[in-house]
DNA sequence: GACCAGATTGTCT
DNA sequence: GACAATCTGGTCA
């Protein structure tokens, strides 16, 4: 990594819970090019957002929210800026980012990253030594990033983690169907961003799945 | 490359 | 008791 880089890095700050405080879809396509930054003991963890998937309260069967209010996903309907992280197929951690009002359950989840800093930690996390393998899924991009069930509850606008504005925002997107959801469970809604054409993503956009392009 | 099964446990019906 | 916003390693073409 350049010299110039890590004094980019350095420099970082939390975006503003206004932020997040629009419509999810939109949040979702903002945050793509923006730094997830994690700031530990062992150094600071930096990565490029290149791949969100939006929750929506209304009309979503996919979201954690569609059936009501419970004891897991009551983050959800948090202030916007809220860190949702729970834990999926009995061994994987996710984590989300609370949009909406307060009371309002959704939030977009954070799929993949471009590993920026810290990549020998993020080796360490994973157990794997290929870049491509550090933060290309959500599960992968959790344990990258050190990323817990302590952070559940916590606020992305003030550190130690919380994403930082672009520094290199993507001249396009690709907007497609979610990942990961049965039929019936709004596996049919365009909510999963993409930077186009971008290697780190977790897998491309399926072939037989409907997708647009949109430039910036 | 595509497809499949196994791992593993909290949550909800 | 079934299932889940996943990952990995295996098999087969």
């Amino acid at each position: 990594m350049s010299r110039n880089t890590n004094t980019q890095l350095a420099g970082l700050t939390p975006l503003p819970r206004d932020f997040y405080l629009r419509p999810t879809p939109e949040v979702a396509r903002a945050l793509l090019g923006c730094v997830l930054v994690h700031r530990t003991d062992e150094g600071t963890l930096a990565g490029r957002i290149v791949e969100t998937e939006a929750y929506l309260a209304e009309g979503d069967a996919g979201c954690h929210a569609a059936r009501g209010r419970t004891e897991r996903n009551d983050p959800m309907f948090g202030p916007p800026g809220t860190i949702y992280v729970y834990l999926i197929y009995g061994m994987h951690l996710c984590m989300n980012l609370v949009t909406a009002p307060a009371g309002i359950a959704e939030a977009v989840l954070l799929r993949a990253a471009e590993p920026l800093a810290g990549i020998e930690q993020m080796r360490r996390r994973r157990g794997r030594e290929r870049r491509e393998d550090l933060c290309s899924g959500p599960a992968k991009l959790v344990e990258a990033f050190g990323v817990s069930l302590e952070h559940n509850r916590g606020d992305v606008t003030r550190g130690p983690l919380f994403v930082a504005p672009a520094l290199d925002p993507p001249d396009e997107v690709v907007v497609t169907t979610r990942i990961g959801l049965g039929a019936g469970c709004g596996d049919e809604l365009m909510l999963r961003y993409l930077v186009a054409d971008d290697p780190w993503v977790s897998r491309p956009p399926r072939a037989d799945a409907p997708a647009r392009r949109e430039k910036r």
